[in-house]
DNA sequence: TGTACATCAGTGAACGCGCGTTCACTGATGTAC
DNA sequence: TGTACATCAGTGAACGCGCGTTCACTGATGTAC
C-alpha cells in the first residue's frame, strides 16, 4: 500500500524491465544489421514474444526507432562527456583532439549505430522533437572546451572572414549560449565540426578507400589543425 | 550484311533503349523515394513490362543499383567539371568556391541521389570496382584547381602539422598525381574536401537544424576560407 | 532471294518470404470498499 | 481481511501487402547457306 520510491507495483517494475529489453535487443539488431533492416516481429521472435505484445510498449515501429535513436545519441553524448571531463582543462588542443577522438572511436565501435543517427535518415521516418536534446551533447561536448578555453583566457586568436547571414547566425548562438566568444572561433568550430564528422561518414562509408590508408592519423592531424585555427592552444 | 557503326541491327538498338529507360525510370525511383525503397516490379510495373523482363538487362537488383550509382556519380562529376571548366583559372580560389557550390547546388537539387552515392551505403549491396573511376570525378575536379593553380604559379604557403602517418598517405598522391604539389596544400584540400562534403550531408540530413538558417551562406564562407588555407589566391 | 535454324525479348504463373498492424480473447495483477 | 470489479500484459490468428527471383513458354528478329 504505502507509496514506494519510483516504480509502484510488480506489474510497472516488470513493465519497465520489459521495455528495457525489447530497446536492447532492437540496439543490437540495429548495430549489426542497420536501421532499416530493423523489424518488430524479429524483436519480438528474439524474445520469444508475440508480435503483437511489442505493441502494448511502443504505439509503432517509429516509436521504436525514435526510442533507439535517442538512446544512440545518448550513447555518443556520454562518451563525449567522459573524454571532457577527464582530459585537463588547462590544454584545450588537446581536449580538442581526445573529444574529437573519443567521437571517432565510437563511431569505429558502433557503425550502424553511427548510421542511425549520422547517416541517411530512414526513409519515411520523422524524427520527433525529443531528439533534439539528446542529438546535440556531442556537439556541445565540442563547443563547451571552446566556451571553457574563453572563459579560462585560453583561446588565442582567430581570423575568419564572414558574411553578414554567418554572422548573423552565429551571434545567435553567442549571444545566447557564449557570451563573449569571438565570432571568428565559432565559425571555425562549426567548420570543424563538419569537418570532423565528415571525414568519420567518408571513412565508415567507403569514400576514403584507395586514397587514405591511414584513417586515425589523419583524422588526428585534422582535429589539431583545425583545433589551431579555432584559437585552441597547447599547453604552455 | 555491311556492318553498321556502332548499334548493329535493330534488335540491338531496341535493346539499348530499353536499358536506357529503365535506368531513367529507376533513377526517378530513386530521386523520389530513396535507394533503399527501389523495387524491381515498381520498375517494371511503371515500364509496363513484367518484372522478370527487366532481368534481359540486370541480372539482379543489385546490378541495377550499381548502374545507377555509376550514372549518378557522373551525373555530379560532369556538373562539377563544367563548373570547373567555366570559371576563369586564373582565379583559383572563386574557381574552388565556385565547383564547391556547384557541388553543393547539384546536393540539393537531388537529394535522394546525393544520398544514394554520399549517404549510408544500402545494406547488404557491395559496390563493384566499376564504380571507383567515376566515383573520384567531383573530388578530382577540386583537386584539379590545386593542380592548376601550382602549375600557374597561383599556389600560396600552407602551413599544416602532419604526422609520418599522413604525410606518408599524401606523397603517395601527389608523388603520382601532383608533382610538385607541396604536401600542406594538398592536406588542406583532404581536409576542405571532408568539410565541404560534411556540411552538404548535415544540411541534407538535418544535423544543422535550429542552428544553421542560411546553409548556403554558411557553405561559401567555409569554402572560401578553407580554399584559402589550401593556398589558394583570390586575383590580383 | 528463299529457307531452316538459332537467338533472344518479353510473358505469365508461381515460389517462398517477411513485414506492420488489428482484434477479440485469457488470465494474471492491482484497486476500492 | 475478503470480495467484486477494473486494468492490462501477452496470445493466437488473421489481414493485406510487396518483394526478388525462377522457369517453361511464345513469337518475333537475326543469321547462315
Amino acid at each position: 500500500m504505502g507509496a514506494m520510491t519510483a516504480l509502484r507495483t510488480a506489474r510497472d517494475r516488470a513493465r519497465a524491465e520489459i521495455r528495457a529489453e525489447i530497446l536492447t535487443v532492437a540496439d543490437r539488431h540495429v548495430a549489426s544489421h542497420g536501421p532499416v533492416d530493423l523489424s518488430l516481429r524479429a524483436v519480438a521472435r528474439e524474445l520469444e514474444i508475440v508480435p503483437s505484445a511489442v505493441y502494448r510498449y511502443f504505439d509503432n515501429r517509429d516509436a521504436l526507432l525514435t526510442a533507439l535513436i535517442v538512446e544512440t545519441y545518448n550513447s555518443l553524448g556520454e562518451a563525449a562527456e567522459a573524454a571532457a571531463a577527464r582530459s585537463p582543462r588547462n590544454d584545450p588542443l588537446l581536449r580538442w583532439v581526445t573529444v574529437a577522438s573519443e567521437v571517432r572511436s565510437w563511431a569505429f565501435a558502433n557503425p550502424h549505430r553511427y548510421a542511425l543517427i549520422y547517416g541517411t535518415p530512414v526513409p519515411g521516418y520523422q524524427a520527433p522533437p525529443d531528439t533534439v536534446g539528446p542529438g546535440t551533447r556531442a556537439t556541445w561536448a565540442l563547443v563547451g572546451i571552446v566556451a571553457d578555453a574563453h572563459a579560462d583566457g585560453r583561446l588565442g586568436e582567430a581570423a575568419a572572414e564572414m558574411s553578414p547571414e554567418t554572422i548573423a547566425d552565429i551571434d545567435a548562438v553567442t549571444v545566447e549560449a557564449l557570451p563573449g566568444v569571438p565570432r571568428a572561433a565559432l565559425f571555425w568550430g562549426i567548420v570543424a565540426w563538419t569537418q570532423l564528422f565528415g571525414l568519420v561518414s567518408f571513412e565508415l562509408f567507403g569514400q576514403t578507400k584507395g586514397l587514405i590508408t591511414r584513417g586515425d592519423a589523419l583524422f588526428l592531424d585534422a582535429a589539431r589543425n583545425m583545433g589551431e585555427r579555432i584559437g585552441l592552444r597547447n599547453a604552455p
